[in-house]
DNA sequence: GCAAAAGTGTTTCTACTACACCCATGG
DNA sequence: CCATGGGTGTAGTAGAAACACTTTTGC
């Protein structure tokens, strides 16, 4: 978004970008900071840039990621594309559009995409100017965002839990390398909104080839430790 | 494509419609003919068309199926949106587009759809100078088609296969008002690649509450007449 | 020794599979 | 009367769900 060649200001990705914290589903969003009455008014929005030129749509999904999380290798799917022209109605998008863009734009398609990252690994946000901060998805339903941003993050969450039952590997992206079996347990059951039976729960993750027990064990934890696992992808 | 005030010649929509004749899916093409060191060369194409000015993605997709077929209330579904770089890398395709759109355009981004039709219904084309045909899935598959829609075609076919699990609804979008159990059947393994037992599925049929059987039976069928069953939505 | 979470088996129920014969109709 | 597809029931199996107590560890 600075001196490099747009290609076509109408078409746009953004990222909805998951990560759990051992509790709760987070989204990444990014602080807004806009003028407006001589009142300085703040609200979010999702991580997200116009298509450079010769640019795939994943290929700019993905930089879009690694410039603002120093990250590579993130697990990255479309999931659907938003075009109303409502969409950039509201006058504090349509300045904002303005001043970042130097462009009168009428309507902006974007292209959405959902990631998913270990909340763990340290954000490192390159663009000094910019910055993003984890909040919790119910919250988020609560908020300000800029324009239908609310809505694409609905529709994201949705995505994930329609894949999941198609794509298991999808929750071991959130957690971190080694992981208990009630992180994941906890994780699960947050994403399908469950409530799943501890020893049920143990019989069908012994019955995923590619969760694998490790020799070791949790540490420093004020009760009995739990056995660490890991995920592998090719059996 | 006509007259139309185009408002942002870098986004389009496609939409791959499917049917089924009773035993095979079939997807409809538009013939597209282009002259070629004076030559007549013709390929496929998908449905589709650049979206106008205040129209959101749905309705463009919407109005291309109503333009090609005269019907409304077609199910529709976009599933991705594809704008890879080398889209447009077909000498002929770029040309075609120069004819059509009176443009230099370097490439589009389309958002593709899957609609879903009875094919007993009539199409009619309403542009004399459009010609569409219904061809067998198979045989797509080994056919020339513009752009990237073969690829466009092949994920559309995996989106209806995925979201059948979700939304046992869909079937019945391509089939007659009033059908078989064996129709049902037989489109059921169809899109599934299944071949599955008569009896049981008679149980999952009766199962289904959306599916209710009439006082009725086929006529004029060399054996004995099945009986039929419609759809209702809202149980 | 107690608080806090880890770990472990059995029974029940449900959903899916396999399988073969008689029925109705038109020609 | 025969060819063609329509329609029916039962037994076996595999996977999901319900359910309570003992173990380990840090404090």
């Amino acid at each position: 978004m600075s001196n490099k060649i747009i290609y076509n200001p109408h078409v746009s990705v953004d990222c909805v970008v998951f990560g759990f914290d051992g509790e709760k589903l987070k989204v990444l969003l990014i602080e807004r900071n806009i003028a407006e009455n001589n009142e300085l008014y703040n609200d979010k929005k999702l991580p997200g840039s116009i298509i450079l030129a010769d640019e795939d749509l994943d290929a700019a999904a993905s930089r879009v990621l690694t410039e603002l999380t120093g990250l590579k290798n993130i697990y990255l799917s479309q999931f659907r594309s938003f075009g109303g022209p409502d969409r950039t109605k509201n006058p504090r998008d349509i300045l904002w559009l303005e001043n970042t863009m130097q462009l009168k734009i009428g309507r902006i398609v974007t292209v959405a995409y959902v990631a998913l990252i270990k909340i763990n690994r340290k954000i490192q946000v390159k663009n000094d100017n910019t910055q993003a901060n984890w909040y919790n998805l119910n919250e988020v339903t609560a908020m300000n965002l800029a324009f239908d941003h609310g809505e694409i993050i609905k529709k994201g969450l949705a995505h994930i839990r329609h894949n999941l039952d198609i794509e298991p590997h999808l929750l071991f992206e959130l957690l971190p390398r080694k992981f208990t079996i009630s992180q994941l347990r906890s994780l699960y059951d947050t994403v399908h909104q469950t409530n799943s039976d501890v020893r049920n729960f143990q019989k069908k993750v012994a019955q995923m080839p590619y969760v694998i027990a490790l020799d070791e064990v949790e540490e420093r934890v004020p009760h009995r430790a739990a056995r660490l696992y890991k995920f592998k992808k090719n059996p």
